[in-house]
DNA sequence: ATAACTAGTATACTTTTGTATAGTAACAAT
DNA sequence: ATTGTTACTATACAAAAGTATACTAGTTAT
């Protein structure tokens, strides 16, 4: 059973643990606002390059995928490597971290697409 | 495999569909904002009256409880039932489709703790 | 010298989201 | 008539998030 639902049986509800809270919240935060979506699955797609986001992602101005993209680097959800060529080359890369979000993204998924489901049945 | 995974194997990268996009931002929208967690998490405890929920969630003012559960009302996530007593008993419950979300607040949960333990190892 | 490329930054603004504080309406009990 | 109960609403305001538009810096090609 999954630890939520442990957590809220009937006959013995617990606090919900801070940690519990903290994890939800930086879950939150990281998925959070219009750009960090289209921003994280361009870069699931192999799209790296400031400008490659740019063009794929319709209608981001170069200040919130900047701003964006630096959350996300703080955050350990995106790297940031710099190479010395000309023009300059900067790529931006998932960590770890940001590759497991395709598994909570797929939660998203199910849970949209059954809920439409539902919605539009009754 | 996953539906994302699948979409996003790299020789045959397809355009996401119009429908998973809605999906997402559905979903997204359902769990945005600093009270739809604590509220949604309020009412799987059972906690299901505005004065409950009011002495639940700490620092929640009347005005952003009764916006937020109209929105999840609208959005088919809660119901509000009135029973005619007095004084006035009015019950919000999490429709079908609302208690589902423990799936997905399972995979947030998830994320975050492995997350968490990912930035502190490195 | 000018243009073009990549990767951004600066400034001012609008919109959305959330807060603070007080008040309302229906009814019952004292 | 006043107080208490539940379930809210109204108004004004503050803060956060996002937009529009223009500009910068380093380098190479013409």
């Amino acid at each position: 059973m999954s630890e939520l639902r442990e957590m809220l049986e009937k006959d013995k509800i617990k606090q919900c643990p801070k940690r519990y809270i903290l994890a939800l919240t930086d879950t939150l935060n990281v998925i959070s606002g219009k750009w960090k979506l289209p921003i994280i699955a361009s870069l699931l797609h192999g799209k790296n390059r400031f400008k490659d986001l740019q063009e794929n992602i319709e209608k981001i101005t170069p200040r919130m995928l900047s701003k964006e993209l630096k959350e996300l680097e703080v955050n350990s959800i995106v790297a940031r490597k710099v190479y010395d060529q000309t023009p300059v080359l900067i790529e931006y890369t998932l960590t770890d971290s940001g590759k497991n979000l395709i598994g909570l993204l797929d939660a998203m998924l199910d849970w949209g697409l059954a809920h439409r489901k539902e919605v539009i049945e009754s």
